[in-house]
DNA sequence: TTGTAAGCGTTATCAA
DNA sequence: TTGATAACGCTTACAA
């Protein structure tokens, strides 16, 4: 016996599929019909197909969020934030990962077309051309949790990294650290590229110059701690006392290549992150970190996305989310 | 002007609707059909609505892997495992997130009677009648990774973690440390009745004594740092030098409050966290951790999954994976 | 090789 | 209030 369909309702109930529709949808109908369609969807233990009825109504009730690396935590936060908006408004979430390559954006983009989803949710670490025209062109609404240009029309909620940029070195300023710096993700990404001119208009802000930079091959543990070594011959040189990760990973796997070359974390250098992710308060020690508002973001762009499948025609809107700086023992 | 459909497509190509659909199938055509139908296709930018094809094909090629919090790092080793095979099988696979009550894991198992995968993937914390049940009835095919009653019928890829905890035993042991504690999450969950049992089996062939145990509220760090006093007053009464943690969360949970508590690790106290996620490579110091081979188990999974999609009647199977241990510096 | 048409499981329109 | 029926966009016999 095969999964049971509405029609085998109709004729278990003795009534029409439209009548089995109704009931099911809460459209009037006497006392005597809603007890006998329920009676009979308990028996078969009928459940509506979801495919069939989108594909009438024109609707999923699903939302996709793609994330780049589902091992970044601060994807987690952000996950958590976007649930709790779009389940509380009768939507499922589904999660893909895209990886790091734009193509791949694309070909998500492009693909959601197909009717996965009535609107998705993206993060994308690099954008091109193809990208925003995908987005333009889309068949279903998209907001970006990034930056992408206006040109894209669409709806974004970005961070405001320069601005974290500064938080971080007035702090260490403050806390009398000036040899800094600075290991960034990968210059071509658009996280990459925001952080890179936001440290260094942060420095000129306060007369200082850069001690060290360098460029992890990826916003992961890993790369940060291949690329740590760059930044320690500023130690010897110069007397490197403060380093600022672009984010959260790339800051612990500093610490790590730190204390393996015998320095002290804050007492000899200070170490700053971004994204203030769970993995901040995890590590050890417990990492300063600029709260670059991710659960924020990921909410507010819920509620963009949600409005816009409401009304398509809103002029798209453009939010910032302010900064904030979490203080914790990574630093003096 | 709306998405084009295959209507839309044949039209513009002067050529039937049955005629598009073969050749974007790869069936056979004439060059001079082939050429028309991509050219419209190309002109009008159409893309195959899902829905309508797999309302009609009775597949979606769509996969879904349940997890109950994308905050555990160990989720996202099996999610990275499981990804790689279902995509290379040709399937999207998405990805959802239940919480740790049975109560949503049963609602999401009757959802798949929905239509929105071709099978399902779940890793459930607490198992009872419901789930076992829904389980069984499912519409389409589940696979469990972690252990249910074979009465479920369903195919398993397991940890062992007797066997694993044993591995932490005997290392401690050949280190020296004999005043083991246990930090367990909680008992009520598969894991946790699991860990309990295993490791009170490694003490005894052992001849050893628990020093002390404790059970958190939850798998998550928060819990483990909430959790960690009541060992450590085993640590002024008996002297206490190593500490097993049922996953790597509540492990560095318990080394933030060894650090507080002015105790070194792993000179003090020893730990050992289970999972050996990426988490306990970033935890510093890096975490000794039983491998309870998350990955291998998130392939497997994902393998019979893509098996039992092929054929239904295959029969169960119960796969066991083994563990191992990744010695790190947390313990001596 | 190509076209016609029936259906996949719903919802919505229209009469009764 | 209820029932028959036409879509929704696609695939696939079956005919031509």
């Amino acid at each position: 016996m095969s999964r049971p369909t509405i029609a085998g309702v109709a004729r278990a109930a003795g009534v029409s599929v439209a009548s089995v529709s109704r009931v099911l949808n809460g459209l009037p109908a006497t006392e005597e019909m809603v007890e006998r369609v329920q009676r009979a969807v308990a028996e078969l233990g009928y459940v509506p197909d979801a495919r069939a009825r989108s594909l009438k109504v024109g609707r999923t009730f699903q939302l996709t969020l793609a994330v780049a690396d589902v091992g970044n935590p601060v994807y987690v936060t952000m996950m958590r934030a976007v649930e709790e908006v779009v389940s509380a408004a009768g939507y499922r979430l589904v999660v893909t990962t895209t990886g790091p390559d734009v193509v791949d954006e694309v070909a998500l983009v492009r693909g959601m077309a197909r009717g996965y989803a009535d609107g998705l949710l993206i993060s994308p670490l690099r954008v091109d051309e193809d990208l925003v025209k995908s987005i333009r062109e889309c068949e279903v609404p998209v907001v970006v949790a990034g930056n992408v240009p206006a040109k894209a029309g669409v709806d974004t909620v970005r961070a405001n990294s320069p601005k974290g940029m500064l938080l971080a070195v007035d702090h260490l300023v403050a806390r009398g650290r000036t040899k800094i710096a600075f290991l960034n993700g990968p210059a071509d990404t658009v996280p990459g590229a925001a952080r890179a001119k936001g440290f260094a208009d942060a420095l000129k802000a306060h007369d200082l110059e850069a001690v060290a930079t360098a460029e992890a091959s990826d916003f992961t543990f890993a790369a940060g701690r291949a690329a740590a070594p760059e930044l320690l011959v500023a130690e010897v040189a110069v007397g490197l006392d403060a380093v600022i990760c672009a984010n959260d990973l790339l800051a612990v796997g500093v610490m790590h290549e730190l204390a393996a070359a015998g320095l002290r974390v804050p007492e000899d250098v200070a170490v700053v992150g971004m994204d203030d992710s769970e993995l901040a308060e995890q590590s050890f020690p417990p990492l300063t970190s600029v709260n670059l508002g991710s659960a924020e973001r990921g909410r507010r762009a819920a509620e963009l996305l949600l409005a816009r499948i409401e009304d398509n025609d809103r002029t798209p809107r453009r939010i910032v989310v302010q900064p904030s700086l979490s203080i914790r023992k990574s630093t003096p």
